[in-house]
DNA sequence: AATGAATGAGCGTTCATTCAT
DNA sequence: CATGAATGAACGCTCATTCAT
């Protein structure tokens, strides 16, 4: 087997224990007998669990955004294609294994001295609105360049309440009132762009 | 001591270092190391670490509903209020010691299968949703019940949101993104009152 | 079994484990099974491997200074009980379970940054050193004071040496030739004595 | 790179960090890093960690004797030559590196049972001997021979002990202390001599 | 002749919990 | 009612060595 082959299935197999089970409930043993390898070859990898950490976060973090603008490029243009941003929560949340937001539960798990996978996760995080940025200038180019960072914000705060919520109260009603506030926020652009003009 | 005093300060130690620390990364040595008890004596009162993180979810819950509630009912009626809910997240956050949703970092920590410890979470959650519709209802008694219990679930959500995301960014400006949707909300919910007068 | 008792049970463990195999070589897993605890015993006693190195060290240093003391004190006074801490060596190269010196072996094992056993061994020797010029001014008091510190010095030197050779040679010539080497030193202050009288 | 060069390197890799950190605080991932080789070239040359300690034995023992016997060649002949064996040691107490005796540090390292390298060290420590026999044959001709091998060994007493305690104590004085002693012996020596011509 | 990925055994340490006193 | 000594299981990690390429 190939190194980079050994490190994918480490990464995957580690990915899948520590979404399902969290980072600290998650043993290295557990990870290497369900991957089939040694303590020491996890260990010529990965130089510690908080790399391995690391590594699942970007993991999972680049499945996410994948998944996500595959999802969105298949709507409409426009309001309904920043509203697709939060309708791809809900099959999100009825997949097999959904647990949450891998960076909000992983934040809770660690100590906050450790800047390392805590900046980690904030830059998953201001990628993510990045992200946003983009798609509102995209959907909405006639909104004031103000007004789509806010727009973009919003939806954001919006998209991660749903995952948290859905998550703790396993039900994706969550979801669906975080969309209804969407739209009424959008609502409200379209009624002030009309009056503007 | 009194055997309520000595359970009091097992509670309000146990409860200080798991918020700060999280619950698996506070040991039990720790706790009757700060509180000065024996081992023993901590058994003696709890059963289990479990049953003593319930106590501090439980403590945590109401020290903030009454915190909560003294401070909307400094503020004016009406729409003031359902904001001032939001609001009191600012000196919160910069309160010494913010640390997040102790129900949020909690049900990060615990294994899935942990149905005692969800369930106590779960049902803060919808205390505070109750709370919440009990809140529009007085403050925005015009409005359509279900328009009211509608309402309250939005206010929660960009609540959530807001404490989750401005502790991951350790900056407060997803409260106040919650705060501006919030407002956004409750004019239209204004226009549709005047519009159908 | 009180709390002192088994603490003395685990360093007795510990001292023939590491003076017999040597610390980096003594696991502590081999000294709970030869002392029959549990792991967490020996970790409620000593807070590292470390700690209960330097108690080794300590028992080793107590043991050997009352053995000194004992066997000295048997002989005649004067130069003969100067001769005594050498000749004290013969029986104890010959013990079982003589494996040189704790201090230089120990010393050899441990970084050179490990402050704390290095500290614990060099007051060890200065302790033994003090011995010796006390030895010297009650048993040659009519030496120069600065005479007296100097062949205590070279006394601690043969002593030494013939700890170690003894042991890496496992054969006690080395001690025969510093008692040897003692007594020239020895005889040259008699005729220093003597001329100026 | 030839094979023996490649070997070469790999003894005055292993030598350095063995001399200075201690042969089981040296491991083989640090020796291939240090080297820049990789491991199985590694074992390619010495079949085990253990036979690698046998060349960096050999490889310092080597060093030494031409270091001692250039040193003592510039010195003027008789009993000075003599004396120059264990001025050797300031020079080399003061070199960056001094790590005190690798055989006595070895030793205590290793396993009783572990006899290669144990009769390797009571070798090196026998030709030394022999070379100090040799030594003083030279140097005081007209002395008995028995007394010239009780000199030699005496003379080795007193460096191994000059070596050992200044590494310990961190501070030269017990070099003085060895130098002090041997002339005092020495002086014995021209004593005797004198008397019985 | 040289590589580097992989290994099994072991390391020192910490955990929540129990029980005789 | 409170104690503190003791525990078994699990933790994250490192070691010298081997083998297919």
């Amino acid at each position: 087997m190939k190194k980079s082959e050994t490190r994918e299935l480490i990464v995957k197999t580690a990915t899948e224990l520590f979404y399902r089970k969290g980072y600290n409930l998650t043993g290295i043993n557990e990870i290497i007998a369900e991957a089939g390898i040694a303590k020491a070859t996890l260990y010529s990898h990965f130089r510690s669990k908080e790399d391995l950490c690391i590594a699942y976060l970007e993991y999972k973090n680049e499945d996410l955004l994948n998944n996500i603008d595959t999802f969105c490029n298949e709507k409409l243009v426009g309001e309904d294609r920043l509203i697709a941003v939060l309708e791809f929560l809900i099959p999100f949340f009825e997949s097999d294994g959904f647990n949450g937001c891998w960076c909000i539960r992983t934040v809770a798990e660690i100590p906050k001295e450790n800047e390392k996978i805590r900046k980690t996760i904030q830059n998953q995080k201001k990628g993510f609105l990045a992200y946003l940025v983009t798609l509102v200038e995209t959907n909405l180019p006639d909104l004031e360049p103000e007004e789509q960072v806010k727009l973009a914000s919003q939806i954001y705060m919006l998209y991660e309440g749903a995952v948290s919520e859905s998550h703790l109260h396993n039900s994706p009603w969550p979801i669906y009132e975080s969309i209804d506030l969407l739209k009424t926020v959008l609502d409200k652009h379209k009624q002030t762009d009309l009056s503007t003009q």
